[in-house]
RNA sequence: GGCGACGUGGCCGAGUGGCUUAGGCACGGGUCUGCAAAACCCGCUACACCGGUUCAAUUCCGGUCGUCGCCUCCA
């Protein structure tokens, strides 16, 4: 693509009435106590936020960029409200999986966690959307995690057994309170396989004793490793405390993962570990979720190769975060057309001649519009971040930009704070590249661009129209327009 | 079986006790244009089914049918 991609501007902060309409519905929905809560940052003006990241052994899909691109989202909006946010997103490092893939591929556990590692950073990068503020990795805080660990056994919540060592659930009173499981129903179901020395079947590992030919560090319980969820405990209370803002992930880790967090937090801790679970919908193929193990995954970076990442950022800013989502091709064009449709209005706008001052009798109903769906903007993403609801207000106020801009009924003053605007709010969605309309163009182009005019005037159009082709050809559409014509690079 | 979520117009997708015809895409008609594209205007106007509550229900309650996720791989 040709067009020019600048630096992500600084981010906006919305003006003085925007942060009260804002702050006065601000309502984020927690998965614990199931229901859409007022919302204030325990530090006051900051938020701080964990989000659960990959699990290193393969390159990172649709599925997973999800709670990537809305935990960014997140930050942005917090942002625009004059906040300081501290995103934390993990990278999971070591673990049965990588082991396994290490095993399988013939090299070493490390070498696997660090090339998909190096790739889940490459690939989320390529969004443009920032990055957490701390992407903290499992195997470098072992000894939080040991320190965790020891508070746990020294509290009699967690017991080694056979180099391992387990947490006890019975030992917590709230295990079950985030999934809404019983443990009795879950003990029916669950089994302990024969390596296993835990005491009952719903206890989990902390700590993993090494076997033979598997990495380790040394632990006060012998050698070993991590269990998975410990990993998370450790990290997020070292760096955003106990009782943090929002803790977010996928559905599909409020159980055994975030249950057990919980627990083993709560546990250590004495106090509630988090105030906000936030959990965001699957997404489905065909019906189906989209998973590692059935095969119908469409990987991120294989994505990136087919769209803009602005195409893909609107695809998931198009539904709530919660909501299950379906995915396929047909919405990703879908979204491609929308971000042309964001696009044109900026060509538009960016060298929009403008009526004059006093000739612009829309000026006044169209910056009472931008107020009007300004607000509604923000109320929509107070809204426990309803981004569709978001994005709807920006359509709605580009379809009456687009129609005072078609009458050249707008100033040149109107059409530039209405840009600015707009600008701002598809910054919060991560949607600002659709702004960067600026690009260079081939002098070739340009020449050939300009003969087809003469053409034109000449009333040759059989020559005007084989320069069209030629320059489509070459990777351009040519505009006509009153006056002269625009250049826009295909998509 | 237990737990959770959901069924909105051709498709996607917000939302609400009685004017949001949300918004987008697609489609049809028009304006503009040599043609085309972009843009604008107009049209297509829904709320799974059956009861109940209500002056009024797509929105509240109950049931039926259907779908999805989780119940120790999973974002």
């Amino acid at each position: 693509m040709s067009e020019v991609r600048q630096s992500a501007e600084a981010p906006p902060r919305f003006s003085p009435e925007l942060v009260q309409a804002a702050l006065a519905e601000l309502r984020v929905y927690d998965s614990l106590r199931q229901d859409k809560l007022a919302f204030a940052p325990r530090d006051s003006g900051h938020v701080t936020m964990y989000f659960c990241g990959p699990t290193v052994y393969n390159y990172i899909h649709l599925g997973n960029a999800r709670p990537f691109v809305i935990s960014l989202v997140a930050k942005r909006f917090f942002e625009s409200l004059g906040w300081g946010v501290t995103l934390v997103e993990n990278i999971t490092d070591i673990d049965d999986r990588i082991i396994a893939k290490g095993n399988q591929d013939g090299r070493s556990w490390k070498d696997v966690a660090e090339e998909f590692s190096d790739a889940y950073v490459e690939d989320t990068q390529r969004l443009g959307l920032g990055r957490p503020d701390i992407e903290p990795r499992a195997t470098e805080h072992i000894p939080e995690i040991l320190e965790l660990i020891g508070k746990l056994v020294e509290r009699k919540h967690a017991y080694p057994a056979g180099g391992d060592v387990y947490f006890d659930v019975s030992s917590f009173t709230g295990y079950g309170k985030l999934s809404k499981q019983q443990t009795g129903e879950m003990r029916s179901g669950a089994r302990i396989a024969p390596d296993e020395d835990k005491h009952d079947p719903l206890d989990f590992a902390v700590w993993k004793g090494a076997k033979p030919d598997e990495p380790s560090w040394d632990s006060p319980w012998g050698p070993g490793r991590p269990g998975w969820h410990i990993e998370c405990s450790a990290m997020s209370l070292k760096y955003l405390g106990a009782g943090f803002d929002i803790h977010g992930g996928g559905r599909d880790l409020i159980f055994p993962h975030h249950e057990n967090e919980v627990a083993q937090s709560e546990a250590a801790l004495g106090e509630t570990f988090v105030r906000f679970w936030a959990h965001n919908g699957m997404l489905l193929t065909q019906e189906e979720k989209m998973s590692k193990s059935l095969g119908n995954i469409f990987l991120l970076r294989n994505a990136l190769e087919e769209y803009e990442p602005e195409e893909l950022i609107l695809y998931f800013m198009s539904s709530h975060y919660r909501s299950p989502m379906e995915f396929s091709r047909e919405l990703l064009d879908e979204a491609r057309q929308q971000v042309e449709r964001l696009r044109n209005q900026f060509r538009t706008l960016g060298d929009y001649p403008g009526a004059a001052e006093a000739d612009a009798p829309a000026d006044e109903a169209t910056l009472a519009s931008l107020v009007q769906h300004q607000e509604a903007f923000v109320r929509e993403m107070a809204d426990d971040l309803n981004t569709a609801g978001a994005l709807g207000e920006i359509f709605a106020l580009t379809r009456k930009v687009n129609s005072a801009l078609a009458s050249r009924s707008l100033s040149q003053t109107a059409a530039e704070t209405l840009r600015n605007a707009l600008a701002e709010l598809l910054y919060v969605l991560g949607l600002e590249a659709v702004t960067r309309v600026e690009f260079s163009l081939p002098e070739e182009i340009v020449e050939m661009a300009e003969e087809r005019q003469r053409r034109r005037a000449a009333r040759d159009f059989a020559e005007a129209d084989r320069l069209r082709d030629a320059i489509t050809e070459r990777g351009y559409e040519v505009r006509d327009v009153p006056g002269g014509f625009k250049l826009v690079p295909l998509v």
